[in-house]
RNA sequence: GGCCAGAUAGCUCAGUCGGUAGAGCAGAGGACUGAAAAUCCUCGUGUCGGGGGUUCGAUUCCCUCUCUGGCCA
């Protein structure tokens, strides 16, 4: 069995390509996208039709339930189970799609491992970086000076993990060294990048469609659930509707909002995929022909 | 028509007791090892509304014009 990953930013169209490569080349796609794998998050992920769903077998869509939370490092379990899987069916194809380059990382190169920090350790941890990040720079710094010169004190996120890792005894310098990779599958990596203006196009008519396709009750559906507090809600859209539906902002500045959001959100992940190399096209091709695979392999 | 308040970065505004100006947002680039659609880092020359006056020097003070709010007719 062979890999392909497919990345590039939001409303690049790779989830439609996933699929008509899924049908010509004979395969089956595994998500990668840190929304799309929340149930009852449909419109403001962006996930694929139900009928575009039965048109490929998807895996990693809809899996996870509130309240809890996916990470790079269930992402890189499930992935591996479902291609393990997949290669038992003689699959010859697995088109991994999905705009976090973080996952895609994980999946390839491996994560550190490292046992999970129970819970409200971990509540205390962010609290007391949160209430005294200073102080708590200090102690990274006195724990580990080379990972603290690596990130700002300002980086509240990045701070809080690095003591998590002190309080289970590793150094955040030494344990988030790169690797190689020991991926087992023969990979390839296509990019798809298009032009910034047609993105900025598409991602307009896409969010006019979500929004018109029920963005707002879909949130305030899970609002009413009592499901405010889920962290899936933090992200593009969800966040930008919330704050439609508490009355912060018009319908106007949630349209505008969410457009904005979603063009910085573009821009940091083909900051991402610029770097991981791959095959790059600018668009979809009007074939999909066999070349195409030798392409990206003999890349 | 009269009075008052504004007019400064793409937007919202701060400021200069007269020595040509700075925040937030937007924008550009970058980082990223268990929340990643998150989090963080770097980047700020713009006829300071037009014209005139005072002054060594005006975006700042004075006059005038234009425009935008508000109040009174």
């Amino acid at each position: 069995m062979k890999v392909i990953f497919l990345y590039g930013p939001t409303a690049s169209g790779k989830s439609a390509f996933a699929i008509r490569l899924a049908k010509e080349l004979g395969g089956e796609i595994v998500n990668c996208d840190s929304v799309s794998v929340y149930e009852d998050l449909d419109i403001g992920s962006a996930k694929p039709s139900l009928e575009e769903l039965a048109e490929v077998p998807h895996h990693l869509v809809s899996h996870i339930k509130y309240p809890e939370y996916y990470t790079a490092a269930k992402f890189r379990e499930d992935a591996l189970k479902s291609l393990t899987d997949m290669e038992k069916r003689a699959v010859p194809y697995a088109i991994i799609a999905g705009g976090t380059g973080f996952y895609f990382r994980a999946l390839e190169l491996g994560l550190v491992e490292i046992e999970e920090l129970p819970v409200e350790e971990k509540e205390v941890i962010r609290k007391q970086v949160e209430e005294n990040p200073q102080e708590s720079f200090l102690e990274l710094k006195g724990f580990d000076p080379e990972y603290a010169q690596k990130i700002s004190e300002n980086d509240h996120y990045r701070l809080a993990r690095a003591l998590e890792l002190k309080s289970l005894g590793k150094k955040p310098s030494l344990a988030f060294a790169k690797r190689e990779s020991n991926f087992p599958y023969p990979l390839a990596k296509v990019f798809l990048n298009p032009d910034r203006d047609l993105l900025r196009e598409r991602l307009k008519l896409r969010t006019q469609k979500m929004l018109s396709q029920g963005l707002i009750a879909e949130t305030k559906k899970l609002l009413d659930q009592g499901k405010g507090d889920w962290r899936a809600l933090e992200s593009v859209g969800y966040k930008e509707s919330v704050e439609y539906i508490q009355g912060e902002i018009s319908e106007g500045e949630l349209f505008e909002k969410i457009v904005t959001k979603s063009m910085q959100l573009a821009k940091r992940q083909r900051t991402w995929f610029k770097k991981e190399g791959g095959f790059e096209i600018p668009s979809l091709p009007s074939d999909v022909p066999s070349f195409f695979e030798k392409l990206i392999f003999e890349k």
